[in-house]
DNA sequence: GTGGTCTAGACCACT
DNA sequence: GTGGTCTAGACCACC
Protein backbone atom coordinates (compact mmCIF):
# COMPACT_ATOMS: atom_id res chain seq x y z
CA UNK A 1 0.00 0.00 0.00
CA UNK A 2 2.92 2.38 0.99
CA UNK A 3 4.97 2.90 -1.61
CA UNK A 4 9.06 4.65 -0.55
CA UNK A 5 11.32 6.42 -3.22
CA UNK A 6 14.67 5.92 -1.59
CA UNK A 7 16.29 8.21 -3.81
CA UNK A 8 13.90 11.00 -3.34
CA UNK A 9 15.28 13.91 -1.34
CA UNK A 10 12.20 13.67 0.64
CA UNK A 11 13.17 11.70 3.89
CA UNK A 12 12.25 8.14 4.47
CA UNK A 13 9.67 8.82 7.43
CA UNK A 14 8.28 11.97 5.35
CA UNK A 15 7.03 9.96 2.82
CA UNK A 16 5.83 6.98 5.14
CA UNK A 17 3.82 10.28 7.32
CA UNK A 18 2.69 11.69 4.07
CA UNK A 19 1.17 8.00 2.68
CA UNK A 20 -0.83 6.78 6.14
CA UNK A 21 -2.09 11.00 5.64
CA UNK A 22 -3.10 10.05 2.56
CA UNK A 23 -4.89 6.60 3.12
CA UNK A 24 -6.72 7.38 5.98
CA UNK A 25 -8.22 10.65 3.86
CA UNK A 26 -8.78 8.12 1.56
CA UNK A 27 -11.06 6.15 3.43
CA UNK A 28 -8.04 2.70 3.39
CA UNK A 29 -8.05 2.92 7.11
CA UNK A 30 -10.78 4.99 9.31
CA UNK A 31 -10.96 6.11 12.68
CA UNK A 32 -10.42 3.52 15.62
CA UNK A 33 -9.16 0.94 13.10
CA UNK A 34 -5.40 -0.91 13.23
CA UNK A 35 -2.38 0.23 11.45
CA UNK A 36 -0.08 -2.59 10.16
CA UNK A 37 2.61 -2.93 13.32
CA UNK A 38 6.17 -0.97 12.64
CA UNK A 39 7.96 -3.84 12.76
CA UNK A 40 5.76 -5.68 9.79
CA UNK A 41 5.40 -2.31 7.75
CA UNK A 42 9.78 -2.10 8.46
CA UNK A 43 10.08 -5.27 7.30
CA UNK A 44 7.42 -5.32 4.22
CA UNK A 45 9.30 -1.90 3.31
CA UNK A 46 12.70 -3.11 4.03
CA UNK A 47 13.34 -0.28 6.22
CA UNK A 48 14.71 -0.47 9.40
CA UNK A 49 11.93 0.05 12.64
CA UNK A 50 13.36 2.70 14.07
CA UNK A 51 12.95 4.97 10.32
CA UNK A 52 9.00 3.81 10.35
CA UNK A 53 9.04 4.61 14.49
CA UNK A 54 9.94 7.96 13.64
CA UNK A 55 7.35 8.16 11.38
CA UNK A 56 4.54 6.93 13.64
CA UNK A 57 5.99 9.37 16.52
CA UNK A 58 5.19 12.35 14.46
CA UNK A 59 2.02 11.31 13.27
CA UNK A 60 1.19 10.03 16.94
CA UNK A 61 1.97 13.86 17.57
CA UNK A 62 0.15 15.11 15.19
CA UNK A 63 -3.24 13.72 16.33
CA UNK A 64 -3.24 11.40 13.45
CA UNK A 65 -2.98 8.18 15.33
CA UNK A 66 -2.36 6.38 18.77
CA UNK A 67 0.44 3.88 19.91
CA UNK A 68 -0.43 1.59 22.76
CA UNK A 69 2.22 -0.21 24.38
CA UNK A 70 2.11 -4.24 23.67
CA UNK A 71 -1.18 -3.46 21.18
CA UNK A 72 -0.66 -1.67 18.13
CA UNK A 73 -1.37 1.19 16.34
CA UNK A 74 -4.21 2.84 15.76
CA UNK A 75 -5.91 5.77 13.77
CA UNK A 76 -7.12 8.57 16.18
CA UNK A 77 -10.59 9.93 15.78
CA UNK A 78 -9.14 13.12 15.20
CA UNK A 79 -7.47 11.81 12.07
CA UNK A 80 -9.69 13.19 9.66
CA UNK A 81 -9.90 17.10 8.92
CA UNK A 82 -6.71 17.70 11.81
CA UNK A 83 -6.29 20.98 11.84
CA UNK A 84 -2.56 20.26 12.20
CA UNK A 85 -1.86 18.73 9.21
CA UNK A 86 -4.44 20.95 7.26
CA UNK A 87 -2.87 23.85 8.66
CA UNK A 88 0.71 22.63 7.55
CA UNK A 89 -0.06 21.80 3.94
CA UNK A 90 -1.68 25.08 3.52
CA UNK A 91 1.32 26.92 5.02
CA UNK A 92 4.02 24.58 2.66
CA UNK A 93 1.81 25.42 -0.22
CA UNK A 94 2.32 29.05 0.20
CA UNK A 95 5.86 28.50 0.58
CA UNK A 96 5.92 26.77 -2.60
CA UNK A 97 3.77 29.21 -4.59
CA UNK A 98 5.96 32.24 -3.55
CA UNK A 99 8.88 30.95 -4.57
CA UNK A 100 8.06 30.01 -7.77
CA UNK A 101 5.78 33.30 -8.73
CA UNK A 102 9.60 34.62 -7.54
CA UNK A 103 11.07 32.69 -10.31
CA UNK A 104 8.53 34.06 -12.97
CA UNK A 105 5.72 31.18 -12.75
CA UNK A 106 2.33 33.21 -13.78
CA UNK A 107 -0.81 32.41 -12.33
CA UNK A 108 -2.07 31.29 -15.92
CA UNK A 109 0.82 28.69 -15.66
CA UNK A 110 -0.31 27.77 -11.89
CA UNK A 111 -3.76 27.00 -12.80
CA UNK A 112 -3.01 25.22 -16.59
CA UNK A 113 -0.96 22.91 -13.49
CA UNK A 114 -3.94 22.76 -10.84
CA UNK A 115 -6.52 21.65 -14.22
CA UNK A 116 -4.25 18.47 -14.90
CA UNK A 117 -3.60 17.59 -11.13
CA UNK A 118 -7.27 17.86 -10.74
CA UNK A 119 -7.96 16.01 -13.85
CA UNK A 120 -5.70 13.06 -13.29
CA UNK A 121 -7.34 13.11 -9.72
CA UNK A 122 -11.19 12.71 -11.23
CA UNK A 123 -9.94 9.64 -13.14
CA UNK A 124 -8.60 7.77 -10.31
CA UNK A 125 -12.02 8.42 -8.41
CA UNK A 126 -13.59 6.22 -11.14
CA UNK A 127 -11.58 3.14 -10.36
CA UNK B 1 18.14 44.24 -1.63
CA UNK B 2 18.54 40.69 -0.54
CA UNK B 3 16.92 39.96 2.55
CA UNK B 4 17.77 36.66 4.46
CA UNK B 5 15.54 34.94 7.17
CA UNK B 6 18.18 33.07 9.42
CA UNK B 7 15.46 31.40 11.52
CA UNK B 8 14.13 30.06 8.32
CA UNK B 9 14.20 26.38 7.46
CA UNK B 10 15.11 26.93 3.95
CA UNK B 11 18.97 27.00 3.32
CA UNK B 12 20.74 30.23 3.30
CA UNK B 13 22.62 29.60 -0.11
CA UNK B 14 19.02 28.43 -1.35
CA UNK B 15 17.37 31.59 -0.16
CA UNK B 16 20.09 33.69 -1.85
CA UNK B 17 19.91 32.42 -5.26
CA UNK B 18 16.06 32.57 -5.16
CA UNK B 19 16.23 35.98 -4.64
CA UNK B 20 19.28 36.18 -7.48
CA UNK B 21 16.70 35.01 -9.92
CA UNK B 22 13.77 36.95 -8.43
CA UNK B 23 15.62 40.66 -8.88
CA UNK B 24 16.54 39.18 -12.30
CA UNK B 25 13.39 38.75 -12.79
CA UNK B 26 11.96 41.87 -11.53
CA UNK B 27 14.86 43.91 -14.08
CA UNK B 28 16.47 45.05 -10.99
CA UNK B 29 19.66 43.48 -12.68
CA UNK B 30 19.40 43.12 -16.32
CA UNK B 31 21.70 40.46 -18.43
CA UNK B 32 25.07 41.43 -18.96
CA UNK B 33 25.21 43.87 -15.94
CA UNK B 34 27.83 42.84 -12.98
CA UNK B 35 26.11 41.32 -10.19
CA UNK B 36 27.80 42.61 -6.07
CA UNK B 37 30.82 40.70 -5.34
CA UNK B 38 30.99 37.41 -3.09
CA UNK B 39 32.59 38.58 -0.74
CA UNK B 40 30.92 42.03 -0.83
CA UNK B 41 27.28 40.44 -0.48
CA UNK B 42 28.85 37.93 2.24
CA UNK B 43 29.83 41.53 4.30
CA UNK B 44 26.70 43.23 3.40
CA UNK B 45 24.55 39.87 4.60
CA UNK B 46 27.10 39.14 7.42
CA UNK B 47 26.86 35.61 6.12
CA UNK B 48 30.03 33.43 5.67
CA UNK B 49 31.86 33.25 2.19
CA UNK B 50 31.39 30.21 1.52
CA UNK B 51 27.64 29.84 2.09
CA UNK B 52 27.19 33.30 -0.69
CA UNK B 53 29.75 31.16 -3.01
CA UNK B 54 27.87 27.93 -3.07
CA UNK B 55 24.41 30.19 -3.82
CA UNK B 56 26.42 31.69 -6.94
CA UNK B 57 28.57 28.23 -7.88
CA UNK B 58 24.89 26.89 -8.29
CA UNK B 59 23.63 29.77 -10.00
CA UNK B 60 26.44 29.62 -12.85
CA UNK B 61 25.12 25.81 -12.85
CA UNK B 62 21.36 26.79 -13.75
CA UNK B 63 22.68 29.74 -16.25
CA UNK B 64 21.31 32.31 -14.41
CA UNK B 65 25.02 34.32 -13.84
CA UNK B 66 28.62 33.74 -15.39
CA UNK B 67 31.85 34.32 -13.16
CA UNK B 68 34.81 36.18 -15.24
CA UNK B 69 37.53 35.19 -12.86
CA UNK B 70 39.16 38.21 -11.28
CA UNK B 71 36.78 40.43 -12.68
CA UNK B 72 33.01 39.98 -10.80
CA UNK B 73 30.17 37.88 -11.57
CA UNK B 74 27.62 38.44 -14.56
CA UNK B 75 23.89 38.07 -15.06
CA UNK B 76 23.96 35.30 -18.33
CA UNK B 77 21.68 36.30 -21.36
CA UNK B 78 19.93 33.20 -20.28
CA UNK B 79 18.80 34.11 -16.63
CA UNK B 80 15.25 35.52 -17.88
CA UNK B 81 13.15 32.65 -19.26
CA UNK B 82 15.89 30.04 -18.02
CA UNK B 83 14.65 26.48 -18.90
CA UNK B 84 16.19 25.13 -15.91
CA UNK B 85 14.67 27.27 -13.12
CA UNK B 86 11.33 27.27 -14.37
CA UNK B 87 11.22 23.67 -14.70
CA UNK B 88 12.75 23.20 -11.52
CA UNK B 89 9.98 25.93 -9.90
CA UNK B 90 6.93 23.65 -11.90
CA UNK B 91 8.25 20.68 -10.81
CA UNK B 92 8.34 21.71 -7.18
CA UNK B 93 4.98 23.72 -7.25
CA UNK B 94 3.85 20.14 -8.42
CA UNK B 95 5.46 18.42 -5.24
CA UNK B 96 4.01 20.66 -3.20
CA UNK B 97 0.26 20.85 -4.32
CA UNK B 98 0.24 17.10 -5.13
CA UNK B 99 1.32 16.94 -1.41
CA UNK B 100 -1.67 19.17 0.02
CA UNK B 101 -4.18 17.41 -1.90
CA UNK B 102 -3.27 14.33 -0.34
CA UNK B 103 -4.01 15.93 3.00
CA UNK B 104 -7.21 16.47 2.22
CA UNK B 105 -6.88 20.36 0.57
CA UNK B 106 -9.27 21.25 -1.73
CA UNK B 107 -8.91 23.06 -5.55
CA UNK B 108 -11.42 25.47 -3.83
CA UNK B 109 -8.75 25.93 -1.09
CA UNK B 110 -5.86 26.80 -3.28
CA UNK B 111 -7.71 28.61 -5.92
CA UNK B 112 -8.66 30.97 -2.60
CA UNK B 113 -4.81 30.92 -1.75
CA UNK B 114 -3.59 31.54 -5.31
CA UNK B 115 -6.03 34.46 -4.63
CA UNK B 116 -4.76 36.20 -1.52
CA UNK B 117 -1.20 35.65 -2.98
CA UNK B 118 -1.63 37.44 -6.35
CA UNK B 119 -3.85 40.41 -4.98
CA UNK B 120 -0.82 40.84 -2.58
CA UNK B 121 1.54 40.78 -5.51
CA UNK B 122 -0.15 43.45 -7.20
CA UNK B 123 -0.22 45.72 -4.24
CA UNK B 124 3.79 45.45 -4.30
CA UNK B 125 4.08 46.20 -8.03
CA UNK B 126 2.22 49.45 -7.02
CA UNK B 127 5.17 50.79 -4.77
CA UNK C 1 -17.98 -2.64 38.12
CA UNK C 2 -14.41 -2.28 36.67
CA UNK C 3 -14.18 0.21 33.82
CA UNK C 4 -11.20 0.13 31.54
CA UNK C 5 -10.52 2.36 28.86
CA UNK C 6 -8.30 1.04 26.41
CA UNK C 7 -7.28 3.66 24.45
CA UNK C 8 -5.48 5.44 27.19
CA UNK C 9 -1.47 5.15 28.10
CA UNK C 10 -1.82 3.88 31.35
CA UNK C 11 -1.39 0.28 31.22
CA UNK C 12 -4.30 -2.21 31.72
CA UNK C 13 -2.81 -3.64 34.38
CA UNK C 14 -2.30 -0.43 36.59
CA UNK C 15 -6.43 0.59 35.72
CA UNK C 16 -7.08 -2.63 37.13
CA UNK C 17 -4.96 -1.98 40.62
CA UNK C 18 -6.45 1.44 40.60
CA UNK C 19 -9.94 0.61 40.31
CA UNK C 20 -9.58 -2.49 43.24
CA UNK C 21 -8.32 0.12 45.40
CA UNK C 22 -10.73 2.15 44.84
CA UNK C 23 -13.77 -0.27 45.17
CA UNK C 24 -12.13 -1.35 48.44
CA UNK C 25 -11.59 2.54 49.96
CA UNK C 26 -15.48 3.57 48.64
CA UNK C 27 -16.03 0.04 50.68
CA UNK C 28 -17.56 -1.82 47.98
CA UNK C 29 -15.36 -4.49 48.77
CA UNK C 30 -14.49 -4.86 52.38
CA UNK C 31 -11.45 -6.22 53.84
CA UNK C 32 -11.99 -10.65 54.10
CA UNK C 33 -14.19 -10.50 51.74
CA UNK C 34 -13.91 -12.54 47.91
CA UNK C 35 -12.96 -10.74 44.89
CA UNK C 36 -14.06 -12.13 41.60
CA UNK C 37 -11.91 -14.53 39.98
CA UNK C 38 -8.92 -13.72 37.41
CA UNK C 39 -11.01 -15.80 35.07
CA UNK C 40 -14.35 -14.89 35.63
CA UNK C 41 -12.89 -11.03 35.60
CA UNK C 42 -10.91 -11.06 32.08
CA UNK C 43 -13.91 -12.81 30.64
CA UNK C 44 -15.97 -9.64 31.57
CA UNK C 45 -13.49 -7.14 30.88
CA UNK C 46 -12.77 -9.26 27.67
CA UNK C 47 -9.00 -8.89 29.01
CA UNK C 48 -6.23 -11.39 28.40
CA UNK C 49 -6.16 -13.81 31.73
CA UNK C 50 -2.19 -12.55 31.99
CA UNK C 51 -3.31 -8.84 32.44
CA UNK C 52 -5.32 -9.44 34.80
CA UNK C 53 -3.39 -11.79 36.68
CA UNK C 54 -0.59 -9.17 36.75
CA UNK C 55 -2.48 -7.04 38.44
CA UNK C 56 -3.66 -9.07 41.27
CA UNK C 57 -0.19 -10.60 41.84
CA UNK C 58 0.75 -6.53 42.11
CA UNK C 59 -2.36 -5.96 44.84
CA UNK C 60 -0.80 -8.88 46.27
CA UNK C 61 2.48 -7.51 46.92
CA UNK C 62 1.22 -4.18 47.95
CA UNK C 63 -0.73 -5.86 50.94
CA UNK C 64 -4.07 -5.34 49.73
CA UNK C 65 -5.59 -8.57 48.43
CA UNK C 66 -4.61 -12.49 49.48
CA UNK C 67 -4.56 -15.32 47.56
CA UNK C 68 -6.00 -18.78 48.75
CA UNK C 69 -4.50 -21.65 46.06
CA UNK C 70 -7.79 -23.06 44.56
CA UNK C 71 -10.25 -20.53 46.93
CA UNK C 72 -9.87 -17.55 45.27
CA UNK C 73 -8.81 -13.83 45.98
CA UNK C 74 -10.06 -12.07 49.21
CA UNK C 75 -9.08 -8.41 50.30
CA UNK C 76 -6.76 -8.33 52.86
CA UNK C 77 -7.45 -6.74 56.07
CA UNK C 78 -4.29 -4.33 55.80
CA UNK C 79 -5.82 -3.14 52.47
CA UNK C 80 -7.53 0.43 53.59
CA UNK C 81 -5.07 2.89 54.39
CA UNK C 82 -2.63 0.66 53.43
CA UNK C 83 0.81 2.49 53.87
CA UNK C 84 2.34 1.11 50.65
CA UNK C 85 -0.38 2.37 48.30
CA UNK C 86 -0.66 5.69 50.26
CA UNK C 87 2.70 6.68 50.22
CA UNK C 88 3.31 5.66 46.56
CA UNK C 89 0.30 7.88 45.66
CA UNK C 90 1.76 10.70 47.50
CA UNK C 91 5.20 10.14 45.73
CA UNK C 92 3.74 10.46 42.39
CA UNK C 93 1.12 13.16 43.21
CA UNK C 94 4.69 15.42 44.43
CA UNK C 95 6.52 14.13 41.01
CA UNK C 96 3.63 14.84 38.93
CA UNK C 97 3.21 18.28 40.89
CA UNK C 98 6.68 19.46 40.61
CA UNK C 99 6.83 18.52 36.88
CA UNK C 100 3.63 20.52 36.71
CA UNK C 101 5.80 23.99 38.27
CA UNK C 102 8.67 23.37 36.59
CA UNK C 103 6.58 24.15 33.52
CA UNK C 104 4.54 27.32 34.55
CA UNK C 105 2.00 26.16 36.37
CA UNK C 106 1.27 28.63 39.29
CA UNK C 107 -0.62 27.37 42.81
CA UNK C 108 -3.83 29.24 42.01
CA UNK C 109 -4.15 26.95 39.01
CA UNK C 110 -3.26 24.07 40.76
CA UNK C 111 -6.00 25.06 43.51
CA UNK C 112 -8.97 25.56 40.79
CA UNK C 113 -8.02 22.16 39.67
CA UNK C 114 -8.46 20.73 42.95
CA UNK C 115 -11.25 22.79 43.40
CA UNK C 116 -13.36 21.43 40.03
CA UNK C 117 -11.92 18.01 41.02
CA UNK C 118 -13.43 17.76 44.55
CA UNK C 119 -16.62 19.53 43.63
CA UNK C 120 -17.08 17.02 41.27
CA UNK C 121 -16.26 14.07 43.85
CA UNK C 122 -18.78 15.37 45.97
CA UNK C 123 -21.62 15.48 43.28
CA UNK C 124 -20.45 11.37 43.00
CA UNK C 125 -21.38 10.94 46.90
CA UNK C 126 -24.68 12.17 45.99
CA UNK C 127 -25.57 9.44 43.85
CA UNK D 1 22.75 22.59 34.36
CA UNK D 2 20.77 19.43 33.15
CA UNK D 3 20.88 16.39 35.64
CA UNK D 4 20.29 13.34 34.63
CA UNK D 5 18.82 10.23 36.66
CA UNK D 6 19.26 7.08 35.02
CA UNK D 7 16.95 5.04 37.38
CA UNK D 8 14.12 6.39 37.03
CA UNK D 9 11.57 5.46 35.09
CA UNK D 10 10.93 8.63 33.15
CA UNK D 11 12.38 7.62 29.88
CA UNK D 12 16.13 10.26 29.52
CA UNK D 13 14.62 12.01 26.56
CA UNK D 14 11.77 13.41 28.95
CA UNK D 15 13.80 14.04 31.11
CA UNK D 16 16.22 16.48 29.04
CA UNK D 17 12.76 17.93 27.82
CA UNK D 18 11.19 18.80 31.07
CA UNK D 19 14.83 20.57 32.31
CA UNK D 20 15.26 22.62 29.26
CA UNK D 21 11.32 23.67 29.94
CA UNK D 22 11.78 24.40 33.11
CA UNK D 23 15.72 26.32 32.12
CA UNK D 24 13.56 28.55 29.67
CA UNK D 25 10.67 29.27 32.02
CA UNK D 26 13.35 30.00 34.54
CA UNK D 27 14.91 33.11 32.29
CA UNK D 28 17.97 30.80 32.23
CA UNK D 29 17.86 30.49 28.54
CA UNK D 30 15.80 33.33 26.80
CA UNK D 31 13.91 33.38 23.52
CA UNK D 32 16.51 33.85 20.25
CA UNK D 33 19.37 32.72 22.45
CA UNK D 34 21.01 29.41 21.36
CA UNK D 35 21.21 26.55 23.37
CA UNK D 36 24.79 24.07 23.94
CA UNK D 37 24.39 21.93 21.03
CA UNK D 38 23.13 18.10 20.80
CA UNK D 39 26.68 16.98 20.64
CA UNK D 40 27.65 19.15 23.17
CA UNK D 41 25.04 18.28 25.88
CA UNK D 42 24.95 14.47 24.57
CA UNK D 43 28.61 14.49 25.75
CA UNK D 44 28.35 16.29 29.05
CA UNK D 45 25.21 14.06 29.86
CA UNK D 46 27.35 10.94 28.84
CA UNK D 47 24.16 9.83 26.31
CA UNK D 48 24.23 8.94 23.21
CA UNK D 49 23.55 11.65 20.52
CA UNK D 50 20.14 10.39 19.33
CA UNK D 51 18.96 10.13 22.82
CA UNK D 52 19.44 14.12 22.98
CA UNK D 53 18.26 14.72 19.34
CA UNK D 54 14.57 12.67 20.60
CA UNK D 55 14.25 15.56 23.31
CA UNK D 56 15.40 18.23 21.09
CA UNK D 57 12.44 16.69 18.22
CA UNK D 58 9.85 16.90 20.65
CA UNK D 59 10.84 20.04 22.18
CA UNK D 60 10.38 21.71 18.58
CA UNK D 61 7.09 19.82 17.93
CA UNK D 62 5.84 21.58 21.11
CA UNK D 63 6.88 24.73 19.73
CA UNK D 64 9.67 24.87 22.66
CA UNK D 65 13.04 25.33 20.32
CA UNK D 66 13.88 25.31 16.77
CA UNK D 67 16.64 23.94 15.50
CA UNK D 68 18.96 25.37 12.02
CA UNK D 69 21.16 22.83 10.09
CA UNK D 70 24.56 23.70 10.52
CA UNK D 71 23.72 26.62 12.90
CA UNK D 72 21.96 24.72 15.76
CA UNK D 73 19.41 25.03 18.39
CA UNK D 74 17.52 28.18 19.73
CA UNK D 75 14.80 29.10 22.04
CA UNK D 76 11.91 29.75 20.21
CA UNK D 77 9.53 33.12 20.76
CA UNK D 78 6.57 31.22 21.85
CA UNK D 79 9.09 29.01 24.53
CA UNK D 80 7.51 30.56 27.24
CA UNK D 81 3.70 30.57 28.03
CA UNK D 82 3.55 27.99 25.52
CA UNK D 83 -0.17 26.48 25.42
CA UNK D 84 0.65 23.23 24.45
CA UNK D 85 3.07 22.50 27.56
CA UNK D 86 1.04 24.41 29.53
CA UNK D 87 -2.34 22.07 28.51
CA UNK D 88 -0.39 18.44 28.52
CA UNK D 89 0.90 19.72 32.44
CA UNK D 90 -2.50 20.41 33.47
CA UNK D 91 -3.79 17.49 32.03
CA UNK D 92 -1.08 15.40 33.44
CA UNK D 93 -1.56 16.92 36.99
CA UNK D 94 -5.19 16.07 36.50
CA UNK D 95 -4.84 12.33 36.35
CA UNK D 96 -2.32 12.24 38.66
CA UNK D 97 -4.72 14.10 41.54
CA UNK D 98 -7.67 11.26 40.24
CA UNK D 99 -5.82 8.69 40.63
CA UNK D 100 -4.68 10.08 44.18
CA UNK D 101 -8.00 10.58 45.41
CA UNK D 102 -9.15 7.18 44.05
CA UNK D 103 -6.17 5.59 45.93
CA UNK D 104 -7.99 7.53 49.85
CA UNK D 105 -5.26 10.83 49.19
CA UNK D 106 -7.56 13.73 50.92
CA UNK D 107 -7.83 17.07 49.73
CA UNK D 108 -5.82 18.18 53.09
CA UNK D 109 -3.33 16.13 52.64
CA UNK D 110 -2.93 17.12 48.78
CA UNK D 111 -2.98 20.70 50.90
CA UNK D 112 0.04 19.90 53.30
CA UNK D 113 2.13 19.00 50.37
CA UNK D 114 1.37 21.95 48.01
CA UNK D 115 2.52 23.87 50.83
CA UNK D 116 5.42 21.98 51.54
CA UNK D 117 6.15 22.15 47.70
CA UNK D 118 5.34 25.96 47.38
CA UNK D 119 7.35 26.28 50.46
CA UNK D 120 10.74 24.80 49.53
CA UNK D 121 10.39 26.74 45.86
CA UNK D 122 10.14 30.19 48.00
CA UNK D 123 13.48 29.19 49.55
CA UNK D 124 15.11 28.52 45.96
CA UNK D 125 13.63 31.96 44.99
CA UNK D 126 15.48 33.85 48.02
CA UNK D 127 18.84 32.12 46.80
C1' DG E 1 31.81 22.83 13.52
C1' DT E 2 26.44 22.31 13.38
C1' DG E 3 22.01 19.44 12.74
C1' DG E 4 19.40 15.52 9.78
C1' DT E 5 18.72 10.82 8.40
C1' DC E 6 19.23 5.99 8.60
C1' DT E 7 20.84 1.45 10.06
C1' DA E 8 21.68 -2.53 13.22
C1' DG E 9 20.87 -4.38 17.17
C1' DA E 10 20.02 -4.63 22.24
C1' DC E 11 16.85 -4.70 26.12
C1' DC E 12 12.51 -3.59 28.44
C1' DA E 13 7.29 -3.23 29.14
C1' DC E 14 2.75 -4.71 27.97
C1' DT E 15 -0.92 -8.01 26.06
C1' DG F 1 3.37 -10.91 19.51
C1' DT F 2 3.10 -5.58 20.21
C1' DG F 3 5.37 -0.85 21.05
C1' DG F 4 9.19 2.04 23.89
C1' DT F 5 13.88 3.29 24.88
C1' DC F 6 18.67 3.52 24.15
C1' DT F 7 23.20 2.81 22.06
C1' DA F 8 26.85 2.90 18.45
C1' DG F 9 28.12 4.35 14.43
C1' DA F 10 27.65 5.74 9.50
C1' DC F 11 26.84 9.25 6.01
C1' DC F 12 24.88 13.59 4.34
C1' DA F 13 23.74 18.71 4.28
C1' DC F 14 24.71 23.24 5.81
C1' DC F 15 27.64 27.07 7.71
Amino acid sequence: MIIIDLQSRIPIYEQIKEQVIKLVNCGVYKPGEQLPSIRALSKELKLNVNTVKRAFIELEADGVVYSLQGRGVFVSETAINNTKVHDDAIRNLEIAVNSAVSKGISREEIDTLLNSIFKEGEKDDRN
